[in-house]
DNA sequence: CCTCACGTGTCAAGGTCTTGACACTGGGCA
DNA sequence: TGCCCAGTGTCAAGACCTTGACACGTGAGG
């Protein structure tokens, strides 16, 4: 067949190199936020609500990287302790606005902190210019594999 | 306090593009591996077997970045289809080396071809040059995080 | 006006992975 | 020799996320 390439040695593939790098961040996310009774998904929501205060669950989905009913059970558990608060009614549609506590900021604050210390640890490597590269070139190739195949 | 750096704007966030990318890998891969009846796990572990035949179940799920118990069940799948053997006792150790089936390899290429088609779309917007460093950045940002945080 | 498509919230069911635990093998060390 | 430790395979329980489905509100179109 014409289009027989196949996936070379593990260590020439960008898609491997990729998996394992979002891995290792993720285990290490997990390592610092675990003190903090927080969850990668629950950290995702309250970093994603700081920047965009009345987000839905649909949209925080979205930023997410989950399905809706995701952060469905991921907002129970943070309304629960008193980190976000759910509008009752919805004023437009049916999306309901989600909105930080005051202690929901002040649990963000310790975990961001916590998460950047990990991201820096990430990047030591890395000069500001390669970082600024990698950053783009990741946000390409995302970007790229969003289109739908031709 | 003076290590109050927080995680910046989401945009600037090398470790959000990381997420974002590999999510959407994640997504693209699972749906051209549908139809060839494979999961993503199910795949790495054909793609790992071909490069080391004889792994075992430990040493597959390391190279996998799951646990042993994913690998497990992952395996008894493969098993039951035919596509990999188990050696039925170990000869040394208790590690028991998996081994690639005549059907496993067939499998494996058409899944191989899909996967690298995926890469090769994610990888467009880049030259050669810029995925080079793309890997060799991310190799250094999942080796920072290996060792443990000082 | 009515209908239809779209986005959203929610529930139920299922699968997959993880955490935790136990038993076993082989090698290093006193 | 005897002991302990690291690595492995396996089982059970639980958490998490996903797929699938349905009901509801809004806005565009006939």
């Amino acid at each position: 067949m014409s289009q027989g390439e196949t996936v070379g040695p593990l260590g020439e593939s960008a898609g491997y190199a990729l998996k394992q790098a979002a891995s290792a961040l993720r285990a290490a996310m997990d390592a610092v936020l675990r003190p903090l009774d927080l969850t990668v998904p629950q950290y995702a929501c309250l970093e994603l609500l700081e920047r965009r205060p009345g987000l839905s669950s649909a949209e925080l989905a979205r930023g997410a990287f989950v399905t809706r009913q995701a952060t469905h059970g991921v907002l129970r558990g943070l309304a629960e302790r008193g980190l976000v608060t759910r509008a009752p009614s919805a004023p437009h549609g049916r999306a309901l606005p989600v909105e930080l506590t005051d202690a929901g900021r002040e649990a963000l604050r310790a975990a961001s902190t916590a998460v950047r210390a990990v991201e820096r640890r990430m990047l030591a490597p890395l000069g500001a210019e390669r970082e600024r590269r990698l950053r783009e070139d990741l946000a390409a190739c995302a970007a790229a594999l969003a289109e739908p195949a031709p």
